[in-house]
DNA sequence: AAGTGGTCTAGACCACCAT
DNA sequence: TGGTGGTCTAGACCACTTA
């Protein structure tokens, strides 16, 4: 029952057991949204006192891994509406209220990963991916066109059936059928100008400014899982970063 | 010597503590780049265990209001070089190495703000303020134009001959001429079209997209100090932004 | 060698939640 | 009522820096 903590000379013990419970997150010892063993038993299992499994803990509470519930339990962080809108969505009208995006799919296709992509997904050249486009509205006005691709490995049955057919986020799908929890993102922003498909997709006029948005997301022991270059339409809209906070 | 601590029924102690340390901080009851006191004095002055002092540091760590080193102390966080490339610039090249920006200012008015100025300064409209018009080069090209705001209290003696005499960033100006600490900026983003002036300044042709960033940076108390509005010719630069890291 | 922050422990008690 | 996470303590020892 017990893990032995082999302790080598640097790292401090609660980075050790962090180790350990972050793998234990990764293989999917605990399904999303489940509640991981007490503090007082994950302590015994590791061998180390309450305060130095809380420090572990801390360090995932702070990365988004897992979340505490005071009197309940420390759960996997799952992706609902709300962590969406939190921390993964930040586009938000100029004035007024933030708004939760409708979806609507354009394409699922099958292809090969390009050189570059392949590069950023920490897959080979030539590999299998998905790309799929959807189109963003808010508040019935379309907004946001998104081009994503996924390596087909991480979602082997992924179709555009099981796609269209999610009644919640995107990552609640990657985190509940294909065990994928995107913990992380990494965005690099341009101005560029809609081309005539983006023009007429989003209702802009061709050669009209465009917010470009190119993402990474990553999971656990920060690998790669989905590329996403989004176009916005920011004559109502502003990508929103709060920094530091 | 020692400060009572008022202990109320909801508030944690250590939250106290944090409190009480910011606003000493926030007093300048220690200066820029200077040492507090030692963990162990600190926790005596407030009449608390080591552990929970440290609790209340660790928050201030996270902040970005002290920095520790180890077997030195805890000292105000700075504003040098490296600090504001690594939290508070967000442009880097298209490929390439990070680069450090020139700034040349253009412009050093005094003005009276607007009403919608006024708002996000915490200030009346028209209160007396400063606004300055920087031009950003990276590796001999311009690349970004600065529009800041700034209240004139905040900031009383503060000269075009200053401003352009500094040897280090203006956040460094901030912090150690007027002891303003920026901790956090909050920026929203959109894509918008170059005018003729900044078509000029920025070499660019008249209509070209460019990044419009709109920043206010606050410092202890969520209290916000400067505005600045920055357009980014993102043809060979993008803005770089990591999320939940 | 002396002083600083960093780690780790063992235990008490509190606040919250389900039953 | 029993179990969970949250706070707080007191002390030992380690790692690092400076003198």
């Amino acid at each position: 029952m017990n893990q032995v903590l082999d302790r080598g000379i640097a790292a401090p013990l609660y980075k050790e057991v962090k180790r350990l419970l972050t793998h234990s997150l990764a293989q999917g010892e605990w399904g999303a949204g489940e509640a991981l063993p007490s503090e007082t038993q994950l302590a015994k299992r590791f061998g180390v006192s309450i305060g130095t499994l809380r420090k572990a803990i801390d360090e995932l509470v702070a990365e988004g891994a897992v979340v505490r519930r005071q009197g309940r339990g420390t759960f996997i962080a799952s992706h609902g509406a709300t962590r969406l809108m939190f921390h993964f969505f930040h586009i938000v009208p100029h004035d007024g209220e933030k708004q939760y995006p409708r979806t609507a799919t354009l394409a699922f296709r099958r292809g090969r990963a390009a050189a570059m992509e392949a590069a950023k997904l920490g897959i080979a050249a030539g590999d299998a991916v998905l790309r799929i486009r959807n189109l963003l509205s808010l508040g019935s006005k379309p907004v946001i066109l998104d081009e994503l691709v996924l390596p087909q490995r991480l979602f082997p049955d992924l179709s555009e059936k099981i796609l269209t057919a999610r009644d919640n986020t995107i990552y609640h799908l990657y985190q509940t059928r294909y065990g994928i929890n995107v913990l992380r993102t990494s965005e690099r922003l341009r101005a560029t100008v809609a081309d005539v498909e983006a023009a007429q997709l989003l209702g802009v006029r061709k050669g009209a400014p465009l917010l470009e948005i190119n993402r990474v997301a990553y999971t656990y022991h920060d690998a790669p899982v989905e590329l996403r270059r989004s176009l916005v339409d920011t004559t109502e809209h502003e990508y929103f970063s709060d920094i530091g906070k």
